[in-house]
RNA sequence: GGCAGCAUACCCAAGUGGUUAAGGGACAGGUUUGCAAAACCUAUAUGCCCCGGUUCGAAUCCGGGUGCUGCCUCCA
């Protein structure tokens, strides 16, 4: 039985109860890319957003059906081909495989279904002549075109009126705000042959007819961007709505924007852009999900230089809690902790019983993962006090275990922490040191140069190798099974 | 011009009528340490953009301002 769980519906601009077409099942289309260039962090904030979703639905005993597309056949695809001098099918094909090896990368699972474009032609065809039969379209010169005024709920979902936007000359147009469902074929361009003539796909009924394919007549949930709103997902309304007579998606899930230090979004056409590769070079994938993940997922989202760093940081600190964690389960299970240990065990095993709840009734609350991850890092320093008692390292084992539980949760329901913590301090180094320019070897010198005035107990050259190693951005720790470094987060 | 949304500490941010306004980062003091690091503790918004109103009670609801953002052209 799925957990019941509550929704913000941009189409009733108010937060409900989901209630399921199909008990227990919930079908989402996200609109995905165009497939004409690589990957920023502003489109993998609702990659990654849906994929928690995702993950967070099934781990509630949801059955999810998640479809996510590629557009592949589109202006800019075509524009950039010419450029490239490459088959434009071709150049959507390259991206679409650099798309799943960013999506691979960031831990991401795979939607049930990629459908593209150019795989639906035929569906694509037949609901533009159904809208054309219907009245709701009309041909000019091999191009077909959709009537905003033949749908009377037009604007339903973004609260624009037709006659009141600002908008170019009509051309041979009926109304300016109407728009292509099929496009007739200019040379050089992909096209398909269809009752109209040689032609391709307009940009918006794809996705009516990729969803309609992959989740029936009716979906329980469509996702995408804020931006998409209009006239993305408005005409995807009219398109579906007209031609089949039934209501489109129950649920509209848009996920805020990145937004840059300037105020303006991220986006290809304002040249601001970094790359998915680019950002997670510098940085694991746990750092990209968890600043994402820090906030709501339809606020805006600030982007700076520190992003990234600050998203590591903490969850370099819920790791480092984890890995104390690691390091105390399996100690003397029998002993009775809270006698012990005191308080802070109490603490940490209240806190620990209690996670669950909490944190699954803020993700049922409008996907409120900012506050569930804010329970984690309640439990975190509950278990860091607590690991300060000495005898937490021999007789914590027992609480340990039920601690580390809370991380489990996490990642199979958000999909963070994907590595054991030493793989994830491995990788930090890596990425670190590979963008400061400093090597292992030198550092490990340098720390072993140190060790040696320890050992001699010549604290003054120990402390003039200590500030040198720090200058690079390095810690050193001193403990009781000997000599660590980490690079600083 | 039209539509939609946002405004909480130095920064990010949760909070949708009722305990001391979550959590993270930064900064300062302390505990610990040969020195550090990590960790913990303490301090940091009698106040949630401004002005009215509803209410026993509002950051939270209503009205009016101000500022910012997104969309109306391709955009996650």
């Amino acid at each position: 039985m799925a957990a019941p769980f509550r929704l913000y519906n941009s189409l009733t601009r108010s937060l409900e109860d989901f209630e399921p077409l199909t008990p227990d099942h919930v079908g989402l289309y996200v609109c995905g890319m165009t497939v004409y260039d690589r990957c920023h962090v502003g489109h993998a904030r609702a990659m990654v957003v849906f994929d928690s979703f995702v993950r967070y639905l099934r781990h509630q005993d949801w059955n999810v059906t998640f479809v996510r597309n590629f557009t592949d056949v589109d202006d800019k695809i075509i524009a950039r081909a010419a450029q490239n001098g490459e088959e434009p099918l071709a150049l959507a094909a390259r991206f679409i495989d650099v798309f799943h090896e960013d999506m691979r990368a960031m831990g991401l699972l795979m939607p049930d279904h990629e459908p593209k474009v150019s795989d639906n032609i035929d569906e694509i065809i037949a609901m533009t002549k159904t809208l054309v039969d219907k009245g709701n379209a009309y041909e000019i010169d091999g191009s077909v075109w959709y009537s905003v005024k033949s749908f009377d709920e037009y604007g339903k979902l973004s609260g624009q009126r037709v006659d009141e936007l600002r908008s170019a000359d009509a051309g041979d147009k009926r109304h300016p705000a109407d728009f292509a469902l099929w496009k007739a074929a200019k040379p050089g361009e992909p096209s398909w042959e269809s009752p109209w003539g040689p032609g391709r796909p307009g940009w918006h009924i794809e996705c009516s007819a990729m969803a309609g394919t992959t989740l029936g007549k009716t979906l329980d949930i469509h996702g995408g961007g804020l931006d998409l709103v209009f006239p993305h997902h408005e005409n995807e309304i009219a398109q579906s709505e007209a031609c089949n007579g039934e209501h489109y998606s129950r649920y509209w899930m848009h996920n805020g924007l990145l937004t840059m230090s300037s105020g303006q979004k991220m986006g290809k056409s304002l040249g601001n852009v970094i790359d998915i590769q680019d950002a997670l070079a510098g940085f694991p994938a746990d750092a990209l999900r968890v600043y994402y993940l820090q906030n709501h997922y339809r606020s805006p989202l600030p982007w700076s230089e520190e992003a990234l760093p600050e998203a590591l940081t903490m969850v370099a600190r819920l790791y480092e809690t984890r890995e104390l964690l690691e390091s105390m389960s399996g100690t003397e299970r029998a002993d009775p902790v809270a006698q012990d240990l005191g308080s802070d065990a109490m603490d940490v095993l209240k806190l620990s019983q209690r996670f669950e709840a909490r944190f699954f009734k803020a993700l049922s609350e409008d996907f409120n993962t900012s506050q569930a991850l804010g329970h984690l890092f309640e439990l975190s320093r509950a278990v860091n006090k607590m690991a300060n008692h000495k005898k937490a390292k021999t007789r914590g084992g027992p609480i340990a275990e039920i601690a580390l539980k809370a991380y489990d949760v996490a990642h199979e329901a958000l999909g963070l922490f994907v590595l054991e913590p030493q793989a994830f301090f491995e990788e930090v180094k890596t990425k670190r040191l590979a963008a400061s320019g400093v090597s292992v070897e030198d550092i490990d010198a340098l720390v072993a140069a140190r060790s040696q005035a320890r050992a001699d107990k010549d604290w003054a050259k120990a402390d003039t190798l200590r500030d040198e190693i720090d200058a690079k951005g390095i810690d050193v720790r001193d403990g009781a099974d000997g000599v660590t470094w980490r690079v600083r987060v």
